[in-house]
DNA sequence: GTCTATACTTGGATAGAC
DNA sequence: GTCTATCCAAGTATAGAC
């Protein structure tokens, strides 16, 4: 199918998840898309130019498959359902942990915290514009600063998803969500429709 | 002052802090331990032993350290506060970040995880109980389940040190323990006086 | 673009002197 | 207990054939 590059991306991705940082070497990550080692270098420098992309591009189509759950939802609760269901496909897809493995796997690296830090930052202004958004028709709306939120959101899921990969056991995490949907109906009936 | 043993603990924790999983080799750790490396194995017999010893040794005194916090707070508002204390004497020693380089790094390792966990045990307990016990005295208390809260307040934790050692800016992080802090004094205020 | 071969570096781990 | 010396494995990166 694709071509050498994007094979090494996706095999980048996931070697990233199933095995960490550490263990995403030239080699590991050749073997796994299935052609010589020496590709790597051909096609992005360094191992460590390859996994930056590898993180771009899941942050682009992760963005977009957020974008579409936040047009298709009105009240907070189903807010809540989407989000449990795509954290439940970044699960799967190991998308966070590929961005976890990153930051602290950035710590080793001179110059490679600000590049992940660099892709990270669209989502800052992307969880603020949702969380404002979400909040609009909310009366605890005004109440809390939408940077905040957004800044906790992003926080809970990097640590949710560190929680979940260590235990092997999503429950608690999906529960949350839960707990979440609960919230949010309780909300929703407050005002149930916006002005 | 201390033994090599106590030594190659404090260095493993300070490698691990400022370079992460990956760059926590026997050399660097003996190395900055002031010792030869081949005492890495006579001591511990691998390096991820001595990582591990090292995870523990952090978590029996911050598990001190916050016992200790939890029982001189009455109120939720002087929670937040001592909270927001720990919070950055964590920071400024590493602490939590020890645990975030543990946990993404122990994908790599067969069998690490299972002991990042064992480690990890305790603090779902205590934070429970934590959790039940500032809640107790609360009017939204009883309508959540305090291991929830407790699981959603270690995620929490985790995330933060991540976002924080990434930008190398702690003030949004602080930020969230000033607003958990009114939190605490609104619901302090609708009942002033415990049972 | 893709491969083989190789130079170079770093790290885990052990043997054995002291 | 601590050191030196060493073996072996794995990784980055490059040169050069095809």
């Amino acid at each position: 199918m694709g071509d050498t590059r994007t094979e090494l991306i996706a095999a980048a991705i996931e070697v990233l998840r199933e095995s960490g940082f550490s263990a995403a070497s030239a080699r590991k990550i050749a073997q796994r898309a299935g052609c010589n080692q020496a590709l790597v270098f051909y096609h992005f420098g360094s191992v460590n130019d390859l996994l930056v992309a590898a993180l771009e591009d899941v942050s682009t189509h992760r963005m977009q498959a957020y974008q579409r759950l936040l047009d298709h939802t009105g009240t907070l609760a189903d807010l809540a359902d989407s989000a449990r269901a795509v954290f439940q496909a970044d699960l799967d897809a190991g998308h966070v942990r590929v961005l976890t493995e990153m930051i602290s796997g950035a710590q080793a690296v001179r110059g490679l915290g600000e590049r992940v830090a660099q892709v990270l930052a669209p989502w800052r202004a992307f969880a603020r514009d949702a969380v404002r958004q979400a909040l609009a028709a909310s009366p605890v709306g005004s109440l809390v600063p939408p940077e905040e939120v957004a800044y906790a959101v992003v926080a809970g899921l990097l640590g949710l998803e560190m929680l979940v990969s260590l235990d092997d056991d999503r429950e608690p995490a999906l529960a949350l969500f839960d707990r979440a949907r609960l919230l949010g109906e309780t909300l929703d009936r407050l005002r149930p429709r916006p002005a």
